[in-house]
Formats: C-alpha cells, sequence, structure tokens
DNA sequence: TGAAATCCGACTGATATAGTAGGAATTGAG
DNA sequence: CTCAATTCCTACTATATCAGTCGGATTTCA
C-alpha cells in the first residue's frame, strides 16, 4: 500500500505543475489545495528538494516550483523521492544482496514482472500527463470511469 | 513493498502445487523447503485454509495440499488471502468510501491504471503456470535474467 | 522592523509486522 | 493402547514504520 507521503507528495507536485511557469506555491496553499496539514507537507515537500525536483525561495512571497518542465518529470521520480527506493521485494533491487536462492527461487520471476509492469506505468506518466488529465477532468465537471 | 505473509506463503503454495496429486506436506516440510519458522508459516496456511485454497489433514502423516487444481488458482487469490484485501490506495477500493474528492482527485485515474496494471499479471498467473516455471528453471540450474 | 516563508531536527502516539510460545485436539502407526 | 506427529487456536512481544506535531532558527520582501 502506497503511503501518504506518496499520495500527498505526488499531488503537491501535480499543483506546481498546473501553475508552472506562472507563479510559486508555498506549503500553506498546497496545503490548502488538499485539506492537510502544512507542517507534514513540509517534510514532504524537503524531500523533494533534496531529490532536486523543486527549487525554493526563502522569505516572503517564497515557496516552490518545478525545478524542471512537468513533461520532464516522470511520476517514478516523484514517488522514489518521497518513499526512498522501495521495490516491491528485496529480491528485485538491483543489490539483491538477502536472497539468498536468488539462483532457485520459485517466485522471483514473478515479482521482476511485476515490477517492471510497475515501473513501465510510472516511467510512461509524466506530471504533465497527469495536469493535462487533471484540467480535462475539471472540465468536464464530472468524472466518468476510465480504467484501461 | 509486499510483506512475508504473501512471500513466504505464495512460496508454499507453489511447494504444494509441485506435489499436487501425489502427496501431502506438513508445516515442517513446507519450512524447511524455505528455511523459515515453522510456527509462522502455521500461521500463514491456516489463513490459506480458511479461505479454502488448501485441505488440511490432522495428525500423524497429515499435512496440508491445495483444495483445486494448480491451474485453477491464481496468484491473486493467494495474495488476497494472505494479505487482505489490499489495493495500492483506499481510492481505488471496490467502496472507496474515504476519497472525498473522488470526483476531482488529480491522482486516481493513475492509481485506478496502475492497480488494474497489476491485477492483470496476478490474475492471469496460476499457481501451474509458476510451478512449471519452477521446474524448468531447476532443470536449466541456472538461471539467466529473464524480465520482460 | 515585522510578517511570511523556508529550513531543520527532535518528539510522539498509533498501528502493523514478524515472529514466539503454549497448549488442546486429532489421527495413524506400532 | 499408546505415542508421536500433526493441525488448530489464542495470546503475547519486540521492533519498526507511519503520520503527524512542535519548537525554533534563518532568510527575505515590503
Amino acid at each position: 500500500m502506497l503511503s501518504t507521503r506518496g499520495r500527498y507528495g505526488l499531488k503537491a507536485m501535480i499543483d506546481l505543475a498546473m501553475v508552472y511557469g506562472q507563479t510559486r506555491l508555498s506549503t500553506l496553499s498546497l496545503a490548502g489545495l488538499q485539506g492537510i496539514s502544512d507542517t507534514y507537507l513540509e517534510q514532504l515537500v524537503s524531500a523533494l528538494k533534496k531529490a532536486g525536483l523543486v527549487l525554493s525561495t526563502r522569505g516572503a512571497q517564497g515557496g516552490y516550483e518545478l525545478a524542471r518542465a512537468p513533461e520532464e518529470i516522470t511520476v517514478n521520480e516523484v514517488l522514489r523521492a518521497l518513499e526512498g527506493e522501495t521495490t516491491l521485494v528485496d529480491c528485485v533491487s538491483a543489490d539483491r544482496v538477502d536472497c539468498t536462492n536468488a539462483c532457485s527461487c520459485s517466485t522471483r520471476p514473478l515479482w521482476l514482472k511485476l515490477q517492471s509492469r510497475i515501473n513501465e506505468v510510472l516511467d510512461a506518466t509524466t506530471l504533465k500527463d497527469m495536469a493535462d488529465d487533471y484540467r480535462t477532468q475539471l472540465e468536464r465537471g464530472t468524472n466518468e470511469e476510465d480504467l484501461s
């Protein structure tokens, strides 16, 4: 299950993508958009800053903005910055150090496949995609269900 | 991140699939195959039994066997029995009760898509598939990397 | 100078995870 | 008949993570 860090943080990044090139947003306004605690969100944005995904301006009228254009930031980058290097299962990670039976594990192939399906989606989706989708969603005013 | 319940439990189910129609296995032998505590595995198999995925025989020479043929049990069923109804994010679940902004959430479409990609894999893979793959993997003796 | 903001680290309560432990009940084999 | 092997069931524990809160230092614009 995805933690609130990933969920709140990604939402904040989309909010920043919506105003990219126009203005900055403070944690207070970002939190207001989501209806959550601004001090908590502060931590999340701070992590995004350390990862080089947002730029900050201190002092009055300061705030945050995306460090790169929305189409150049993938969802996967954002989530990794927030959640750390989380893989589905240890033995899938780059340095599968503690998978003692890596050579003959009955489940490893499945986890690899699953992980790669997940990464396909997360790498292919940029903040621009999400912001665009959100805009049309708001315009339509309703939410037709659209899995696929 | 998938918990040990799902990982150990699925492995155990594959072990059972390997001997389906031939014999039963006790928690002790199942645990021995994996090198983990048998008392812990007991809990997991117990959950699998409650879910109707395995049959048990008590007493000496007792043990567990699959309740249905390996090709009729999907990985998703097994994981759900072990981990409970876990979705990626609350608002993706059938009764998205607490997603107050379900109608205008910028991230929900992504979670829906991701969840459906995951379910595609988990629903399409049966214990027979996994046991077959494991057999050929053991025959080859080595593990060529094969993502995809 | 003061208000608005980022920055930073420590603290807390609740919940979940990964087991352990103990014992009751059942059953096949000798 | 008895014993050992086994499932079954419930309670307990230690550790870690999560989801925040809090206090204060620093920077900057008006």
